[in-house]
DNA sequence: CGTTTTTGACCCGCGC
DNA sequence: GCGCGGGTCAAAAACG
């Protein structure tokens, strides 16, 4: 009866419920970026407004309704704009290789992606094999801002404060990116 | 062979 | 009511 479209919908509607939404601007030529979890593209799509297309991925992990977006910086190509939508509802999977997670790669610009809840933030989760490979993306790419939205909101509009790149402003939004788009909070909704 | 990527089509919401 | 833009799904192809 319900089609996927209904499906869709429904899921849409009830993830607005409880949407979060955090857009990071990474300066990388590539838009590979490797945050520690295993995406699958499920589509592609041209914007208007921007002379390069947007990919849609969407996490792996069976239950998670987690999804990102990709898509290279229109007024500065050199950067990627990486949309997390939704929250995991898993930990870091050890899908990623064991990577050495002795080194340092928290250093320089190089923002890193500890836990910024104020509460938890100490977790071990970092010492996680998977938190290496997220630092190994963290030291090839440098995040030059981040976005954080906790509820159903204009994300583009934030994206718009990215224009302030240079103005100033940055470094506060930089001051953002302590937060991980993960740590949030499991939903106990779906699993 | 299984999984992921690719591309097109479809659907929905919003604006005019 | 129609058109546009954006987002997602689905089937096939490519890759490991």
């Amino acid at each position: 009866m319900a089609s996927v479209a209904d499906t869709m919908k429904m899921n849409n509607k009830r993830n607005k419920n409880n949407l979060s939404k955090i857009t990071y601007l990474t300066e990388s030529e590539s838009e590979n970026l490797e945050d520690g979890y295993k995406w699958r593209k499920y589509g592609k799509k041209s914007l208007k407004k921007s002379p390069f297309p947007r990919s849609y991925y969407r996490c792996t992990a069976i239950g998670c309704n987690a999804k990102k977006r990709v898509e290279r910086y229109m007024d500065d190509p050199t950067h990627v704009l990486t949309t997390y939508v939704g929250l995991h509802a898993h930990d870091l999977p050890p899908i990623l290789p064991p990577p050495s997670r002795s080194f340092n790669l928290y250093n320089n610009s190089t923002v890193s992606p500890k836990l910024g809840k104020g509460s938890d933030e100490q977790k071990p989760i970092l010492s996680d094999a998977s938190a290496g490979a997220r630092e190994r993306m963290y030291a090839n790419n440098t995040i030059t801002s981040v976005n954080v939205r906790t509820d159903s909101d204009s994300c583009v509009n934030d994206v718009g404060s990215i224009e302030n790149i240079g103005t100033g402003l940055l470094e506060d939004i930089v001051n953002l990116s302590s937060i991980a788009p993960h740590y949030q909070h499991h939903q106990p909704t779906s699993l």
